[in-house]
DNA sequence: TGCAGAAATTTTAAGTTTGAAATTTTAGGC
DNA sequence: GCCTAAAATTTCAAACTTAAAATTTCTGCA
C-alpha cells in the first residue's frame, strides 16, 4: 500500500485530476437527474439558482446580466442565450433599468421560483446522496481547506 | 467567526458549490493559458493526455473511441468531433482494427506526442501554481479523502 | 446457416460555451 | 456642450456537449 514519494507539483496534479473526475462524475449524474425528472438542464438550473439567491438577498430588482455572468463564472454572451430560453419558458423576466438604458435586470417569475424550489429540494438530496461517502466531519474539514484556498487566491498582497 | 450549525445535507451542498467554484476557476485559467500559449483548447488537451497515457502504458495501438469517451467521461459523439479536428491538425491518427471493422483505434502521431509533452510540462506548472495555496500535507490529505470517496462510490456492495 | 440483438461508431438536432466584434449608452474631461 | 473612453449587452463564428437516432458490423443461438 505504500506509495512512491512524489514531488509537491506532481501531487497537486494528481489531486487536480481526481477533483476533475469527482466533479465531472457528480455533474453528469445531476444533469441526468435534472433531465429525467424535470426536463431541465444544468446551466438553466445554475442560472435559476443564482437568481433565486439574489431574490432572497434583496427582493427588489433581480440581477444584471453582468452580475449573473460573474456569479456563474461564464461569459456574458453565454448568459444571453440561457436567459433567452428561460424567458421563452416563462421562468424569467427582463426589466429595463430606468436610469441606465444599457442595463437589463433579470429575475425569476413566480412560475420560475416555484419550479426552482421544486428542483432545488431534489437537487440538495441528490448532492447529499452523491457525496454521502464523505462523512460530515470530512465535509467540514474540506470546507475549511477550500475556504483557506479561496482566501489565499483572492488576497494576493 | 462562529458559524451556524448546518445539517449534513446542507453542508454537503455547501461543499459541492465550493468544489464547483474551485474547479471552474482553475479550468477557466487553464483554458486561457492553453489558448494564449499554445492555441489549444482544454478538451483537445484532455484527449491528447488520455492518448499519451495510453501510449505509455502499452505502446501498441492506442485507444478505441469507446475507451476514450469512457476515460474522459464524455459522450461518444463528442469524441468523434474532437478527434476529427486533431486528425486535421496532424496530431492524431486513426487505425482500423483488422479483426473488427466496427472499431477504430486512435493514437497520437509523433507531432502529437511532441506537442502534448510541451503543453503537459507547462500544464503541470500551472496546476501547481493555481493550487499552490494548498500545502503539500493538505494535498496529500485531500487525495486520501478523494480516494476513499471513489472507493465507496465504485463498491456499492 | 440465418437472424435477432448487441456493440462501436457516426450523424443529427438542440443547447452550451467561448472569445471577439459590434452596438448602444453612459461618464468624464476639456 | 462635445468627444473619447469605458461599460453593458448582444451578436457572431467556431468549438464543445449531450442524447437519441441511424449505420455498420459482429456474436450467439436456434
Amino acid at each position: 500500500m505504500s506509495r512512491i514519494e512524489l514531488s509537491p507539483s506532481k501531487q497537486r496534479l494528481r489531486l487536480w485530476l481526481k477533483l476533475l473526475r469527482l466533479t465531472r462524475g457528480v455533474e453528469a449524474e445531476l444533469r441526468e437527474r435534472l433531465r429525467v425528472n424535470y426536463g431541465a438542464t444544468l446551466p438553466r438550473f445554475d442560472v435559476m439558482a443564482a437568481l433565486f439567491r439574489a431574490d432572497e438577498a434583496r427582493a427588489d430588482h433581480g440581477l444584471t446580466m453582468t452580475e449573473l455572468s460573474r456569479a456563474l463564472m461564464v461569459s456574458n454572451g453565454n448568459v444571453t442565450g440561457i436567459i433567452e430560453r428561460l424567458v421563452e419558458d416563462g421562468f424569467v423576466q427582463r426589466r429595463p433599468d430606468e436610469t441606465d438604458r444599457r442595463t437589463t435586470f433579470v429575475q425569476l417569475t413566480e412560475a420560475g421560483k416555484a419550479a426552482f424550489q421544486d428542483m432545488a429540494k431534489a437537487h440538495e438530496g441528490w448532492v447529499n446522496d452523491l457525496l454521502s461517502p464523505l462523512a460530515p466531519a470530512e465535509v467540514d474539514h474540506l470546507i475549511e481547506v477550500l475556504n483557506a484556498h479561496r482566501a489565499a487566491r483572492t488576497t494576493p498582497e
